[in-house]
This record gives C-alpha cells, sequence and structure tokens, in this order.
DNA sequence: AACGTTTTCGGTAACGGTTCCGGAACTGTT
DNA sequence: AACAGTTCCGGAACCGTTACCGAAAACGTT
C-alpha cells in the first residue's frame, strides 16, 4: 500500500491529524500513551510520511547537496561517501551533484538551492573563486572542502582541508633532504588558490629555503582541458617531461594518481623507481600502499576532513555559527618510490 | 531574492497561476506570445519552481535513486558518474544511497520509495535475493546493475551486466591455456547468485572441461564480515592461502582490487608475478593498466553497462515497456601479470 | 462549587504548485 | 444576426503535511 497518508493513520488511531504529526515529531502537546500508540499504528502500517509535502511546508528540505568536480577521482569517492553516511545519521537527505569541469559550480548550486530549498552545500574539489556579488545570491550556508581559501577573501563560508601549501613544502624538502636538487613537478595551473598553484607555491617555498632557484623548465602543468589527476594524465605529463630533456633525480607529481602514471612512464623509459628517479605523489589513497613501488606521499585524513565538513555545514545549518575553518595536519609517508640522491 | 513563487510570476505578467504553469509545462492551451512573454519574465526574475511543490501535486517525484552496496569500490564510483549524467540529461533527480553491507537493500528502497514517491531504482552491486511477496511490494520499475540474476527467478525486473559466469570461465581457460593447473582463486561465498558465486561456477566449469578436478585448497574465500572487493581483501586473502602450503602458479583474485592486494603479498613472499606466479583480475580498473605488473583482467564496459541501466529503467517508467535484460560481452586484457607456466 | 491553569487534542489555514472546469473572446458558418 | 466551434485563459480545488488557535477535559486551589 502506497497511497497511505497522514489521514488513514488518523483514522485508524480515531485521533486528529495534528496529533498524529506531533507524535511524529516529538512535540511537547502529547499524552506520552496517545503518541505510543500511534508509532506503534504507523510501524504496523508501514507509513512514511511525505517528504514533498512536509518539504513544501517547511519552506526548507532537510537536505544538502554535495557538489564535486570530477567525480571520477578515487580520492573525492571516499570523502563522498562519508558525508553521504553523515548526513543520513542526522536524518538530513543528500544529493549528489557532479559538475562538469566546465560549469560553473556555483550557478548548479544557485539553481539547486532555489528548486530544492537545501539548507547547506558542501563543495568538493575544483578552484573556488567567485566575484563576491553573486557569491551573496547564495542564500544557505556552505563549506569548502578540500579547497583552501583565504579566509579575508571568501567572507562567509566554512572551510576545511590540508594546508596544501605546507604540506607540500614538506614534501619538497622531504626531497631535499634525500639529496635531490633537480626536482621536477607535476601541478596545475591556475590563476587563483587552486590546489595545484598552492602546492607548487609550497614546492617554490621549499626550494627557496634551500637556496635553490626555480627552474620552470622542471615544471609540467596540466593542460586544464584534457587533463585530471588521473593515472592517463600522468602518464601523458612524464612522457612529456622527459622530452625535454632537463635532467631531474626527483619527480614530485602532486597527487597520487599522478604518481602512479609518472612511475609507469619512467619505468618504460628505463628508468628504474626509486633508483634512478624518486616519485611522491599526494593525497595518501589506498592504491599508494599497495603499488610497487609504494608510493611516497602527504597521506590527506579524508575521513576527519569529510565528518569536519559535515559537523560545520550542520552547526551553520542549526546554531547558525560563524564559519569556520578547519586545518588538518598532513601525514608524510615515506614509501619505497623515494630515496636518496646517488 | 528566494523566496519567489508563481504567484509573484502571475502578477508580474498580468496572468492567472494556470497560464505560468501552462507557459512552464509546455502545454498545448496557450497563445505561444504569451507564452513567451512569460518565459521571458521567467528568466528575468530567476525564478525556478518549487521541486517539492512539484512533486507534491504530481504525486510522483521525477527522480531516481541509485542505491550502491560499497561505494568505496572504485568499480562503483565511475557507473555512479556516468548514471547521474543520464538522469541528469533527463530532467531527473538523482539520490545516491549507500547501503551499509549489513542492511538489506529492498528495505532501504521500500522506505525510499514510499517517503520520496520516486519513479525508479538502480541497485548497484551485492547479491539480490528476496521473497516475491516483498519483492511485489516495490512498486516502481528497478534494474539490477552488475548483478546478474536468473530472469526466471525474479519476475519483474530489468538488468544489465556482463555474464559473469561465462567471462570468469574465459579468463580461467585463458590461464590454463598458458599451463597452469593449479590455479589458486579468491572469491565471495553466498548461497545465492552473487556476482562472487557466479565467478567461481565459471572457474569450476573451464576446470571440468579440461578434465582437472576442483581442489577446495585452492578457493580462498572472503570474509561477509570483513572482507570486501578491496587491495586489503586481497592482500589478506593471499597471505592466508599462502599459510596453507598448498602450491599453485597462477592466482585468478576475480577482482582488479583483489588482485592488486594479491600482487603484493605475493611479491612480498619473495613470490615474483609473473615469472613464479601468474595473477588474474576483473572489472578492468584503470589502475589495472598502470599497475606495476599490469594486470591481467576481463573488461567490464562500464559505460555501456551504465547508460544500459539508465535507458532500461527510463523505458520503463515512461513506455511501461516489459523489463529487458542485456548482457554485454568481456573483454580478456591480457597484459603482464600473467605467463605461461615454467 | 467556582474558578484559573495546565494538559491534550481537533479543526483548519497555509505551503506552491498542477489541473480540471467553465467562461470569455474570437472565428467561421448559415 | 444567431449559433456552434475553437482558442485561450482565470478560478479554485487539491496534493499531504505542519503549525497555529481555540476548546475540551483534567487538575489544583480557594
Amino acid at each position: 500500500m502506497s497511497g497511505m497518508t497522514i489521514k488513514d493513520i488518523a483514522r485508524r488511531c480515531k485521533v486528529g491529524v495534528s496529533t498524529v504529526s506531533r507524535a511524529m515529531n516529538n512535540h511537547p502537546d502529547i499524552n506520552p500513551e496517545t503518541k505510543e500508540m500511534i508509532l506503534r499504528e504507523i510501524k504496523k502500517a508501514n507509513y512514511v510520511p511525505n517528504n514533498s509535502a512536509q518539504n513544501l511546508k517547511r519552506a526548507d528540505a532537510k537536505a544538502i547537496a554535495v557538489l564535486v568536480k570530477g567525480i571520477d577521482n578515487t580520492f573525492f569517492s571516499e570523502l563522498v561517501s562519508v558525508l553521504e553516511k553523515c548526513a543520513h545519521e542526522k536524518k538530513y537527505t543528500c544529493i549528489l551533484q557532479r559538475v562538469d569541469e566546465m560549469e560553473d559550480e556555483l550557478d548548479v548550486a544557485l539553481q539547486l538551492v532555489r528548486e530544492k530549498k537545501l539548507r547547506g552545500i558542501i563543495f568538493l574539489g575544483g578552484s573556488f573563486s567567485h566575484p563576491k556579488e553573486k557569491l551573496a545570491e547564495l542564500s544557505v550556508p556552505y563549506v569548502l572542502s578540500t579547497i583552501y581559501v583565504d579566509a579575508e577573501k571568501q567572507g562567509n563560508c566554512a572551510s576545511v582541508a590540508v594546508d596544501d601549501e605546507k604540506e607540500s613544502c614538506k614534501m619538497t624538502e622531504y626531497l631535499l633532504d634525500l639529496g635531490h636538487r633537480d626536482i621536477a613537478i607535476l601541478t596545475a595551473r591556475r590563476e587563483d588558490e587552486s590546489i595545484g598553484k598552492l602546492r607548487l607555491l609550497g614546492y617554490q617555498q621549499a626550494l627557496s629555503r634551500h637556496g635553490i632557484p626555480f627552474d620552470e623548465s622542471l615544471v609540467c602543468y596540466m593542460d586544464e582541458k584534457t587533463d585530471r589527476y588521473s593515472f592517463r594524465s600522468g602518464y601523458r605529463l612524464t612522457r612529456q617531461l622527459l622530452e625535454r630533456g632537463r635532467k631531474f633525480t626527483a619527480l614530485y607529481a602532486t597527487s597520487d594518481t599522478l604518481a602512479i602514471g609518472a612511475c609507469k612512464a619512467l619505468t618504460e623509459a628505463g628508468i628504474r623507481v626509486p633508483e634512478d628517479c624518486s616519485v611522491a605523489g599526494f593525497d595518501g589513497m589506498d592504491i599508494g600502499e599497495y603499488y610497487n613501488p609504494g608510493i611516497t606521499t602527504i597521506r590527506q585524513p579524508v575521513e576527519k576532513i569529510a565528518e569536519a565538513s559535515a559537523r560545520l555545514l550542520f552547526d551553520m545549518i542549526k546554531k547558525k555559527n560563524k564559519p569556520g575553518h578547519e586545518i588538518f595536519e598532513g601525514e608524510l609517508l615515506v614509501r619505497s618510490s623515494t630515496g636518496e640522491k646517488r
């Protein structure tokens, strides 16, 4: 029986509809006994309130959306999974929305909020820089997850991520400590503070600390149109790098996927990892542990990041908290893809 | 301005609300000119109809759900991604719902349908065997994707998958052709026709065709509670297998993730892949191509499977088509993790 | 017993759309 | 000019729920 409504329950229990409503939403003004009775009957009749009607009345759907750019990235799917779980625990519906690389995530968000009346949004991945006026149109709280954001610049949003610049610097220094001087890097080119840009900044910072001049010929940028953080791109970029002829003894790939693609390209070119060239990644995906060789990387605490994102968002929704910014520590995981320079 | 309703638009246009509604849902009974005018005004005012109100009235939400067991599996995230895209194209909302390993996916589906009034469901992964009476409660069409289903047994549903048994047989025969006789297998134990069971059946079939007796001591079953198709499980199971002392020259891991975990366990134990032991996977995930060694596998046409799933579902929703069953061919991808027995 | 207070409940108006129904305005026919 | 037929539109009922308001019932107080 699918066409069951609150009225049917009311009739069965011989009470008014409002009493049934009160029983379900544990309102105070109800006799515990009638409440028990109604709840029993509801369970027996297998009745579930119509979500659309609730949302309509509430003027506010008990839902959040997760917008993700490039869902094919494995790193995100774990994040999404945890996020969905968190929402579920709070009895929220979680709407997952892919955003094409070329689409404007803010437009998608705006549309979604108006259409579905949801209460909050979590943006995952990509860069995020939008004019303040347009941002102001977004009437619900949102958190930028895995997207670093200058607290000054973007006013009214929460964020959670690792400090990509710092962690990237940490990784580069580790490579430098191994004796490497010619360290190539695979990264994304973006004007604004995208992850790629930040990781490049950290790399440069480590270099300058050690008095090593930054050399553009060691940098290989992803093509914004065709590349993403995929094995394939790592492979492609590394081959491209190799063709330049510029020597390097370490390759910092700025993601585990890129690193794995890089390893394949290097191996094929007869360059042994790590004997001839060290390779480092970023993210700390499972595969890095099982790859051969194991990928040295910076582990991002995915679960913590996801939980914090959800927590921050729900705090803003409920308690109208001021948006917080949480930065987690990454962890340098040394495995066998890196070694001393020889 | 978020609190915009159809009435506001009607007022602005100096028409009735029903006319606005007609303009939006391209009904016939409307003057093209007024329709244009209203549509222009809607765009100008940035108005988006309230989804909940529409759904409430329609008694039927323009939405489908994708239920997936174990979203952490990379193989599924690509499927989900395509599925979401297909739904989006049809202007459908796609609700992604994780189902815990211990939860009953049918219960979740039933709840979801009642609550959200959605029009169809796609089940992904896991096994699927439910009593007919309970299945009958599910009032919307659904398709079982990546779950083989005996057309006789499950009546009223569509399905799309590769023929796991046949493909598995194909892989086993390939290993046999390489000269292997002692072929270990990692698989899931399930009473009903789950993927694990089917792949084991295919393995047995190939064996018997070649007159080789089936040997239980070469089979290593996943633990239903702790294992899933993950690197870790592949690693764990292989170590377990190794401890038995039963010799084998090939290991068929029934998934690429398991295969990669297996490679690591073997390598650590001083067993070279493929020189001392061949390893084969299943699924055709990207990582298999980039892993070292490249994983020999059966490639499932993920995109086709996803598209067919969506197509079948929408056909059933719209045209009340009788449920179809599509079986795709897998493709044997020979890479370097397998070699002749020596 | 009369009164205020509290507890518990039912009736009903929204929420924002869609759709049915009837009517006005226009067209063409006799 | 009278009429039927067509085109286009507005009014209003309705979808299932929540929340407000007022009332009945139960209780305590004097």
